[in-house]
DNA sequence: TTCGTTGCAAAAGGTTTGCATACCA
DNA sequence: TGGTATGCAAACCTTTTGCAACGAA
């Protein structure tokens, strides 16, 4: 199926950032790559990958062309517990949700209709604007989960 | 009812903690304060809003205190836009969620059972186990929200 | 007295910015 | 050529840590 080619999807959203440059199209096109494999990716990690590539893209670069990107509304930005920004580049304007596993990274793609419509009723009732959610699942997979069941955690 | 009084809740909390000191008993009022209030706080709004009440804190004594309470699990922790950390006390041990604004910072407590619901299913039948969620809304209140209707933004 | 706690200041970690240079259009 | 993007380094912000002094038990 199309939008499979990471690379032209890359090049077609420099364009719309501005001008075309070699180290947008080779940000964009990790971040793009990242999505699949892993959702959200930190600034730092995408960085290291991208020297590791052979790619000597500089941190402010990668820095400005994601927060662009964000304010572009092709990206989703969040906050870890480390205070590290995490983006997520935004396909189409559908919003998925996974559950990803701790051990492995194998990630599952949900039905999240149900959380969608629950947050889209609590914006509409509780009075506030512009209302974003971040959900997000974790737990070990199948393959690495424990063979002895029955921790209580949570 | 009980646990209306800050001041005997603080110094409970603070006994948990290890040794008692008035600065730990004066951050936990403070906080738990906040909670009744904001819900969330930075680390930064609390320790000014206590020196302004004539408690001159460390900001370090803030910082310390505050992670031993979360590290306790008596407080939840969550990382805003700008990468702060913001605490609220925990009066159970009950799993809630909040919608915060992104902007003042005020939060409302949620109805979260259906994703409790949502999240327990997904668990069920995907074969993950020790599968933990986080849920994050964010948006505007009605008081920092935009004033006019109708700005598609999303 | 003992040893955990405090507070200051410096360090750390991540993000943003200023400015000269490089390069797309 | 004109003006935008880059990259380096310095600035910034929040959080963490080292260490001498303090004070609860």
């Amino acid at each position: 199926m199309a939008g499979a080619d990471p690379q032209a999807t890359a090049t077609q959203e420099v364009s719309l950032l501005g001008r075309f440059t070699q180290q947008r199209a080779t940000v964009l096109e990790a971040l793009i790559e990242a999505e699949k494999a892993d959702g959200f990716v930190s600034v730092q990690s995408l960085h290291t990958r991208l020297l590791a590539a052979g790619s000597p893209v500089g941190l402010s670069t990668v820095y400005r062309t994601l927060s662009a990107l964000a304010e572009a509304g092709r990206a989703d930005v969040v906050r870890d517990m480390h205070g590290e920004r995490l983006f997520r580049y935004r396909p189409g304007s559908d919003h998925r949700h996974y559950l990803i596993c701790t051990e492995c990274g194998v990630s599952v793609t949900l039905d999240s209709m149900t959380v969608e419509n629950w947050a889209a009723g609590v914006a509409r009732t509780s009075g506030f604007t512009a209302v974003r959610h971040t959900v997000e699942l974790t737990g070990l997979c199948p393959d690495c989960g424990p063979s002895t069941e029955g921790s209580p955690h949570d």
